[in-house]
RNA sequence: GCCCGAGUGGCGGAAUUGGUAGACGCGUCGGACUUAAAAUCCGAUUGGUAUCUAAAUACCAGUGCCGGUUCGAGUCCGGCCUCGGGUACCA
């Protein structure tokens, strides 16, 4: 995935108990030695997974498959941050709860590598990418296997690895051979100070993000994926996929499929031979067309322009050209246009209406030009009011409409034939009168653009295309993959040319088919390309004959769970869908989507801060704070602060503080570092304290002191089991048969953590665990039976203690593919049914009936009305309904 | 502006179909153990009122705000407010 902020390095203040503890006396060591030691478990687990290989994808088919996945990092030179594994932490869960449950499952990792932080560290200091590239996978590897994932290492892959990148290329070829990727002139972000050809994330406010330089379109010859051509398809596809609903509505809006008309307006200038065609959804309005917007962009503009406005046309063009995006959507409110002194022809009502230039018409939307209906759009409504022009009405307001535009539904008025039918209606018999009249037909229009594929960048997959003669020729097959060329200097040419094109000997190439001289692509793929499949090559990473065998694919596809960020909610997610579809055109897949089932994990936020103001030495509330000068923010501890109302104050003042979780940043210095946190507590910890936090989904703010917690539960786990002085198992812990009791606890607590698991609530599986070890303190004995059950539940969230207690336990196997607890309801009934009794919808006593009566209705409201505080009420007034709803609760209302 | 999501103790959160609001954890307070500290263990912890004190019990209010449906609402419905995310002249 492309980078997203990243993390920095950050010291934790707060020591280790344990390692504090290392200070005192022998007995307190030698105790020690036997008490919970995550660093001495943990890489023995860890190392005994690796050499015996625990999580290698098992080569065959005989089971059902689970496919596990989560986004790839791309591997930043901050390592790690503690976001990243709060994502990898639930999928690895449900790794190892699938295996436990009979499995097959795919659980990999890799790396999205190529990228701009490493080609700028490679600009600033001469490293090769590639070298800044391995030191930084090895690092994020090392830091994911500190923390016990159970990844097949074997099948790591990487976007920058030629044997990967290779199929890439090969998947480009299929992308061109089916006419789906072709070479246009676009406007790109030109940078003149720097040089460079920016992304869009680059440029905030029309400027360059490094350097604040000024940066302006340019056109520029580039690859462009037809996206467009599957924009119906992406959109069907969303229906039948198991994903936030909120991310494929953000998809749905990105496609933008709207259906409307295509209209013909005649030209009735002189030269009246020009027609100018609009898009619009709403024909029905036609009659209400009163004047034409022209895009500046627009190709008609100049040929239609009267003589007399020509100067005043040109002028506003040239404005128009200037401006930003930002500042055209900046500026909305106030619309600006010109006249071109020509008029068309209303095809529906034979008026002849002006035709303006506005740049509030988009030329890359539609057809660059509409029919304005200032009756019922309020953009529209805008500009005629400015400019005075007509207004005329063709949708019947309700009575009670005040406003300007009415976009609502109602009945067609001033529109001759139309008039008295609803939208729809109308609609469709405009439609097809347009249609008879040839003036117009029926049409769709997408928001998706064209995927814009070139990037002036080294760091990139070189696309598998020469240019001979001037013209594109793709290379076949046989003489990928294209390697990256050596280069001195990582920036562009001083042309503008991309840093590929430093490598004349090997941009000067031939034809292999013709021999004839050819110069090779200079350009690089986007980051996305690599991310567009990496999911396929996991199937089958070392598969020869493509990007991915067709039997492992057929196995293993879709990816059952995809877990990620939200930010990727479009461009990847799109983008992968897309390339998907069309390796399924071309036979390459089984699958018509990639990911069946999408999550996103919810952001995690630096530490709660408080923050107070302050003006000439005096606390000021935060409110007032706002946009007052001389104010001086200051950092608050928590016991400084204290709650009064609905927010928080200066304690002892009325001053409001600001409190807030912020986002982790370098500049705010709250970044977590994972590593840190492994050190302290322990990777079980981490994992346990990532998911106690609070739902996935969710965004939370993190606390490290709350990782005691979680801290203190394995510990307590440790101990119920381990006696400290000896290391060896407590003398609790026998093989006997558990009471009803503790099958009881343990029963509540498998199903608790069993459904919780499925339903993605680790947290609340966690608190079900915690509870099983409290209770479990309670008791005199802990039957070897009873504690190997929980060993399991337990083991998919912390694995290294689970594995180490296991042993412990007498097994010999790791615990890794042990059975998953299966639930018998029967434990789970007690001998009493509880019921609160309510009077009024209010508890005033509860009651304990025997099993055998506890559905026995007479019985219970007997037992309810004997409560001697319920009594009380009942004599107070007259019974007049009761509520008995089984196993739940009874309800007495009184009058 | 539009589209999504969320508002529950001092804090993170729980309550999966309308059925005892605050599980579990953090923090805080009190106690036990200890020469002492740490660790550990036990108890209390939404606010208020009443019963002489304590223990205990009872009652009232309480899930962003206002209203509704229901025997019963954190949960359902209508109208707002606040925060977070996305998107923005898309015809």
């Amino acid at each position: 995935m492309p980078p997203s902020t990243e993390g920095g390095a950050y010291c934790f203040l707060h020591r280790s108990i344990r390692r504090e503890a290392t200070n005192y006396n022998k007995i307190l060591i030698n105790n020690l030695m036997s008490s919970y030691n995550p660093d001495k478990i943990e890489s023995k687990w860890q190392q005994y997974w690796q050499s015996n290989k625990t999580f290698k994808t098992p080569e065959s088919h005989d089971k059902p498959k689970y496919y596990v996945l989560d986004m790839f990092p791309y591997p930043s030179g901050s390592g790690l941050h503690v976001g990243h594994p709060e994502g990898y932490t639930a999928t690895d869960i449900l790794a190892r709860y699938k295996r436990m449950n009979g499995f097959n499952v795919l659980h990999p990792i890799g790396w999205d590598a190529f990228g701009l932080p490493a080609e700028q560290y490679a600009v600033k200091t001469g490293t090769h990418p590639r070298d800044t590239t391995e030191k930084n996978i090895n690092r994020f590897r090392e830091q994911l296997q500190s923390l016990g994932f159970s990844y097949d290492w074997d099948r790591e892959v990487n976007t920058t690895d030629p044997d990967y990148y290779k199929w890439t290329q090969w998947i480009f070829l299929k992308l061109y051979e089916k006419g789906l990727a072709y070479e246009d002139d676009v406007p790109v972000n030109w940078c003149p100070e720097l040089g460079t050809v920016l992304a869009n994330e680059e440029v905030i406010d029309g400027k360059s993000e490094v350097g604040g330089y000024p940066v302006i379109k340019k056109p520029m010859r580039q690859w462009v994926l037809k996206i467009t051509e599957y924009a119906d398809r992406l959109l069907e596809g969303l229906d039948e996929l198991d994903w936030p609903q909120s991310t494929k509505e953000m998809q749905r809006n990105w496609i933008g499929k709207s259906i409307g008309a295509e209209i013909d307006f005649a030209v009735a200038a002189a030269n009246a031979s020009e027609h100018i065609k609009v898009f619009t959804t709403r024909p029905d309005t036609i009659f209400g067309a009163t004047y034409m917007v022209l895009a500046p962009e627009h190709d008609l503009v100049n040929r239609i322009t009267s003589d007399d406005q020509r100067e005043a046309v040109e002028e506003y063009k040239q404005q128009a050209a200037q401006k930003s995006d930002l500042e055209r959507t900046e500026l909305s409110k106030e619309k600006t246009g010109v006249f071109t002194g020509a008029y068309a022809v209303n095809p529906a009502s034979g008026e002849k209406i002006p035709v303006w230039v506005a740049d509030y018409v988009l030329a890359t939307y539609g057809t660059g030009a509409i029919m304005a209906v200032p009756g019922q759009d309020e953009r529209d409504w805008e500009f005629a009011e400015k400019f005075d022009l007509p207004i005329i009405r063709t949708v019947e307001p309700p009575e009670d409409f005040v406003g300007k535009a009415y976009t609502g539904e109602g009945k067609a008025i001033n529109s001759d034939f139309l008039n008295g039918l609803g939208v729809d209606e109308a609609k469709t018999e405009i439609i097809a009168w347009l249609e008879e009249h040839g003036a117009g037909k029926k049409a769709v229009n997408y928001k998706l653009r064209d995927w814009l594929f070139s990037r002036q960048r080294y760091w990139g997959e070189p696309f598998p295309i020469i240019h001979v003669d001037g013209e594109p020729k793709p290379l076949d097959e046989e003489h990928l993959p294209v390697t990256l060329p050596e280069v001195e200097d990582f920036e562009p040419t001083e042309d503008g040319d991309p840093p590929l094109a430093r490598a004349e000997k090997w941009v000067k190439t031939t034809d292999p088919e013709t021999g004839k001289p050819a110069v090779r692509e200079t350009n690089t793929m986007p980051q996305w390309a690599g991310s567009c499949w990496y999911y396929l090559r996991y199937c089958s990473p070392d598969f020869e004959g493509g990007p991915v065998d067709f039997d492992e694919e057929k196995y293993w596809m879709p990816v059952d769970m995809y877990v990620g960020g939200a930010e990727h909610s479009v461009l990847h997610l799109l983008y992968a869908r897309f390339w998907h579809k069309v390796l399924y055109d071309c036979g390459v897949v089984s699958t018509k989507e990639p990911f069946q089932r999408l999550v996103h994990q919810g952001m995690i936020l630096g530490e709660m801060e408080f923050t107070g103001y302050k003006k000439d030495g005096e606390w000021i509330s935060a409110d007032l704070a706002e946009g007052v000068s001389g104010t001086e923010r200051i950092k608050l501890q928590d016991e400084r602060v204290e709650k009064k109302g609905d927010h928080f104050v200066v304690a002892g003042t009325d001053c409001m503080v600001d409190a807030k979780a912020h986002k982790m940043s370098k500049s705010r210095g709250n970044v977590v570092n994972p590593d840190d946190i492994v050190e302290q507590y322990g990777a079980d910890s981490m994992r346990l304290y990532e998911m106690f936090m609070g739902p996935l989904e969710q965004v939370k703010p993190w606390s490290t002191k709350d990782v005691d917690g979680v801290f203190r539960f394995l510990n307590r786990v440790w101990r119920l089991m381990i006696d400290e002085d000896t290391g060896e198992l407590n003398d609790t812990v026998i093989e006997t048969d558990p009471s009803g009791e503790q099958l009881k606890v343990l029963h509540e607590c498998i199903q608790k953590v069993t459904g919780d698991v499925d339903d993605l609530s680790f947290n609340t599986a966690i608190s079900a665990m915690m509870i099983f070890i409290n209770e479990a303190y309670k008791w005199d004995n802990h039957p070897k039976s009873v504690l190997q059950s929980f060993m399991k539940l337990l083991s998919p969230f912390a694995p290294h203690i689970a594995e180490e207690l296991w042993q412990k336990l007498g097994n010999e196997e790791s615990i890794a593919y042990a059975d998953w607890p299966e639930l018998n309801e029967e434990y789970l009934v007690s001998d009493t049914q509880m019921y609160p009794i309510q009077v009024n919808g209010k508890v005033r006593g509860e009651i304990y009936v025997p099993r055998d009566k506890a559905k026995d209705k007479e019985y219970v409201l007997a037992e309810a009305k004997s409560v001697e505080n319920v009594a009380k009420y009942l004599d107070k007034g007259k019974l007049v309904k009761e509520i008995f709803v089984p196993e739940r609760i009874v309800n007495l209302v009184v009058q």
